[in-house]
DNA sequence: AATGTTCTGGACATTTATGTCCAGAGGGAC
DNA sequence: GTCCCTCTGGACATAAATGTCCAGAACATT
């Protein structure tokens, strides 16, 4: 047993069934191993806890400011650059975004590390649409509607498949910039998405 | 005591404090009175439950679907007319509505019945766009737009206040229609709002 | 005032967690 | 081989919750 193995159990019992299931005596029983062990490398719950929400911080957010920042011709390539985020779970894992949101409706301390990574995925896609020479507020607001409309999509659990997807992709670009997206442009992230997802 | 007044107890300790939150020991308690009661009144913890979702998809999802169908002359009113449900507290409970998504994180049964509520929901504001002659496609996916990003906005807990919202107004309309409001509508829409928020 | 219906309190049994303590297993380092 | 360091299992003490049972209070009806 490791440290780590510990951590990946929290993950996985936090994603699969929220943060009222993680529970040290159930994962023990899963892992096959004696609670001592967890005690041993965490001094309770609550340090486990801890190591969950670093984790997502970790792992989740910085993918898209990078995203966000990244230049492109035009702004409907730019938001082609974010949704690889939402295309591909090497990027971002939608369930476990979904359940530490979950999580932070519950707890006050939770609630105040999600609201800041809101707010800096929020400004980064606002100052995207800012480079492509939208009035601030509309950018402001254009960034928002982009981002909560993910989050809702997740929120909501929707799984469109792939070809429903790409359908999917112009009126989206569409309606988050209000432009037409070109045919390389919807082109090269159906390459993309079918490299990312080959089943579908 | 009466069976209404568990209910309530159950619906506001979910608001509060999520379904894993909802104890008959933790309600009897705050109810000062003993958990026999609860037992003359409920078989058990599961059929609060049930109540407490009949209560949501009661309560929640009608005022949508009606404010979705009311005539307009264009579709910028039509949409503020749905909006009246994200600022009138008397018809929509965003608070409730967050706790029984996250519950339906991990209730698959409970996940059910929200989804289902959800296309309900969509596939109403999906025949408002296309009242006004938006293209198939495009109608449904401005409809999840404008859907998802309001949901989006409960799950992040945003909390704009009225004078923000006002100011907000205008770039949403443009956002989600894709057409300029016009100062009438958006009048109206503040005469409004200042009647149901009177704080702010 | 007797009677019956509705509801409540308190005792009991059980389950599932948390967290503590400590003896000792299992490997490297010397 | 022995010593130490890391980790594990099992026993123990508590706590918090569920659900059951039953005597009887409180109240309305007749």
């Amino acid at each position: 047993m490791t440290r780590a193995a510990w951590i990946e159990a929290g993950i996985e019992a936090l994603v699969e069934e929220g943060i009222a299931s993680v529970k040290i005596q159930v994962m023990a029983r899963k892992l096959a191993v004696s609670r001592s062990s967890f005690y041993w490398f965490f001094a309770d719950l609550q340090a486990l806890h801890k190591e969950l929400l670093e984790y997502w911080l970790r792992k989740n957010t910085s993918p898209i400011l990078e995203r966000a920042l990244r230049p492109a011709p035009t702004v409907t390539k730019a938001v082609c650059h974010i949704f690889e985020c939402w295309v591909d779970p090497e990027l971002f894992s939608p369930r476990l975004d979904a359940a530490v949101r979950s999580w932070g409706q519950v707890d006050a301390a939770v609630r105040g590390v999600v609201d800041q990574a809101d707010d800096q995925r929020v400004d980064a896609v606002t100052r995207m649409f800012l480079r492509y020479g939208y009035p601030d507020e509309e950018a402001f607001i254009r960034a928002r509607v982009l981002y909560f409309t993910q989050i809702g999509h997740y929120t909501l659990g929707m799984r469109d498949d792939r070809e429903t997807r790409l359908r999917l992709l112009r009126p989206y670009l569409l309606s988050f910039t209000g432009r037409e997206a070109s045919d390389d442009e919807v082109e090269a992230f159906e390459t993309l998405m079918r490299r990312v997802q080959p089943d579908g």
